[in-house]
DNA sequence: GCCAACGTTGGC
DNA sequence: GCCAACGTTGGC
């Protein structure tokens, strides 16, 4: 069963313009260093889910597009370079301590649907939107998306 | 740049 | 295991 989610990224770091622009439209979403978030991506992000990209700390906060998964949870080279700014001293092959996925571009919306518009349709009783963990837990990087939440949202990216 | 909310660290 | 101090995230 397809499962859903959104994944955060600031587009000054990691937008997605350059997801599309990455070889064959793959790239690894690597660096978090969250253990709820971790702990998502090791478990439950499964090839062939779809998340959303969305941007954070930046001038248009929101869901800008969306991506599939093509290779689960594996641990994130990133921790094992001393060069890196992800390095985890702590971390070794044999344990590793943070994961990382593969996803692919699928598309960047005509429009980022804006947290401010999501915030105010969350308003309205029983939507979509209001449920969202994104609007209740906010600052967590990788997040659970229902299918009826993933529908509204793409709907809702059609219309301007 | 500010600050609220939350996560992590480390002494005891 | 508790909790104070500190660090980080992320919207505004």
């Amino acid at each position: 069963m397809t499962q859903y989610w959104l994944f955060k990224s600031e587009p000054d770091e990691y937008s997605i313009d350059d997801l599309a622009a990455e070889p064959s439209g793959v790239g690894v979403w690597d660096g978090i260093r969250n253990y709820q978030a971790r702990n998502l991506l090791r478990d439950k992000v499964k090839q062939g889910d779809k998340a959303f990209f969305y941007h954070s700390s930046c001038k248009q906060v929101g869901i800008a597009g969306r991506m599939t998964v093509v290779r689960a949870g594996y641990p994130d080279p990133a921790q094992f370079d001393q060069g890196s700014g992800y390095y985890d001293a702590k971390a070794s092959m044999n344990t590793p301590r943070w994961y990382c996925v593969d996803v692919s571009f699928e598309q960047k919306f005509a429009r980022t649907v804006l947290l401010s518009e999501l915030k105010e349709l969350a308003a309205e009783i029983e939507s979509p939107p209001a449920e969202m963990v994104l609007l209740n837990q906010s600052r967590l990087s990788i997040q659970p998306v229902t299918g009826p939440q993933w529908a509204y949202i793409v709907a809702l990216a059609q219309n301007s």
